[in-house]
DNA sequence: CTGAAAGCGCTTACAG
DNA sequence: CTGAAAGCGCTTACAG
């Protein structure tokens, strides 16, 4: 015997017999059918009201095939991206009568049939594990990432980080560093692009590629981001500026420029990537991604492609980033300020 | 018609025929009951795989009255405590068969029947809201409160705060102000409480209580964090250490202070509550809520609500603060380091 | 505009 | 150890 303890609460059929009309009339009323009398449907609502009746989801999915839920697959849950995108996405999909169902990638993926549309956070999926999410047989969302012929929303990384780039050029520097984390967990594919941004606008500048300007940092806490810094400011021509591929590096590198005593920006210009909520108090210059946005053009997609899966593939939204110029940038040591007198300074100097 | 694209996934009627079994069987089979023959399991499992069967939660809800869901309800998903909450709570509810559905509470609660459990995380709840919850019909768990008569997990925040107000009295400080937060947004309980510790601390040392030390600043940025840092060093007794209710406070009052030329430890301590993810990057000490774990109870209680909603309001698990000392704090400005010595030295100087 | 009947996919006594 | 039957609480054609 269960639920002697916690009451179960009214069915609809306590509700018809309530208010005098069949189980069918109620249903229809309670979802808002226009096919029903307004009398009827004063009766049906005020008797609902009465008893505190809630529907029974399950039972409705049993029948509609629609479970009225949509799963969410997280690589984590307590980083700061992760927590800006799901509150965008929560109130967005609760808008639209969907509760969210939220499965961390360290247990088990979500299983079918007990969610109408999956979506996937900032995943680098292996082909298998694609494959094996296809297998799923509900439709995909892919939030924060490309997935060919896959629903998805996400920001243009290359362009954003070659916007970031042309910044720090504008600012005279012409020694600028990259730094990434050794292990971008989960989110491979916009660190890649992230780099070829980078690298794009250096070239586009005329400024010659120099590999030891990049380097890769252990992902938390440790020694490596330090070791980095030394290795930088070692060479014969040290940067000066940094870019760093996220803010959780900038804010790691800031940290370690202080305790050297390298004065930011003085000496060294730092731009972090991301749009933290701390790059404000930190007053990091940030590219900032909408992950708010994110959140909720993923609720819309799913929206979407729950009502009409087959157009799976065909839905794509790109967000833009902005960036978010702060203190930790300034104009290179050095530099002259070539703002509009730029071209005739170059004249005077050549 | 419903479903064209997406194939629906096999059922268990599937699998039964395809293993030559009755449905029964397979129900019982799958739900591991003991009472199946060892080559009827071995049958109906590689049917089952074959045919990648999927339970349907929906249906079985419907039967068992259990929905196999946990709802959860937050104040926000984008703060660095709910991230951790959660990261605890989505594996352990997972690893207990459970699913985890969240909500927002700027939308609508959630509705009754569509869950085994509702965890409610930080409200303060006013006594019409926690009627409406108690309405729902489903057993109610507490995360990071007190409720009374109800099931809870938290920490103790009044110990903590004395401890904390210690461990600056250890320093040698005396003057210690204390930053709150004007709208401690759902962590009301918390925030009277922290207060008490730290005024018990204090009366405890003999140290006469100042409300001139004790300030309330505005949420997030804006001025009245330097309003405060200004009525403080405008005392005519200024403080030497500063304990801010939250970690999000203390950061904001190391950018006021290091803005301000005033350095930390040497002329001012500060103390943070929470043990955010940023304070190690801070080199902020801190009182540290193992949020995480608070998660995981969480999800333990649940479990044992759900099992046995009878005990409902009996279990109660108080969850350790730790202190972390970190570069923040320092020995108070003219104090003596009185260790081992510090009985000498008194002697001496009377 | 409304109702009676069938059925969604499971689980659960009840028999055997 | 296994199966036939009933039923959980809804929605959906089908009639009227």
């Amino acid at each position: 015997m269960v639920g002697e303890a916690v009451e179960k609460g009214a069915t609809l059929a306590d509700v018809a017999e309530r208010a005098g009309v069949s189980p069918s009339t109620v249903s229809r009323t309670l979802r808002g059918l226009s096919t029903v009398s307004p009398q009827t449907r004063a009766r049906v609502e005020k008797a609902a009201r009465e008893l505190s009746f809630a529907i029974s989801r399950s039972a409705s999915s049993l029948v509609t095939g629609r479970t009225g839920r949509v799963a969410v697959l997280v690589p984590n849950l307590d980083s700061w991206f992760l927590g800006a995108a799901l509150a965008g996405l929560a109130p967005a999909l609760n808008a639209a009568g969907l509760d969210m169902l939220v499965y961390s990638v360290t247990t088990a993926p979500p299983p079918r049939r007990n969610a109408d549309a999956l979506l996937v956070v900032s995943f680098a999926l292996s082909p298998r594990e694609r494959a094996r999410l296809d297998d799923l047989g509900m439709p995909l969302v892919f939030v924060s990432q490309h997935e060919q012929g896959r629903a998805g929303v996400y920001v243009d990384d290359v362009e954003a980080a070659r916007r970031g780039t042309r910044y720090l050029l504008n600012l005279g520097h012409r020694r600028i560093a990259y730094l990434e984390p050794a292990d971008p967990s989960g989110f491979a594919w916009s660190s890649r692009a992230r780099l070829d941004g980078y690298r794009e606008a250096l070239a586009e500048a005329g400024v010659d590629r120099d590999d030891e300007l990049v380097r890769r940092v252990a992902d938390w806490q440790g020694p490596s981001l330090d070791a980095a810094v030394g290795r930088l400011l070692s060479l014969a021509e040290p940067p000066t500026a940094v870019f760093a591929e996220t803010d959780d590096i900038a804010f790691r590198l800031l940290t370690v420029l202080r305790g050297v005593n390298v004065p930011v920006p003085a000496r060294m210009s730092v731009l972090g990537f991301d749009g933290h909520a701390m790059a404000e108090p930190w007053d990091l210059s940030t590219l900032a991604q909408p992950a708010r946005r994110l959140g909720e053009a993923a609720a819309e997609l799913a929206r979407q492609v729950i009502q009409d899966p087959a157009t799976h593939g065909e839905r794509h939204v790109v967000l833009p980033v902005e960036l978010v110029p702060r203190g930790s940038t300034g104009p290179a040591p050095g530099a002259r300020d070539d703002g509009e007198k730029g071209e005739e300074d170059a004249r005077n100097r050549g």
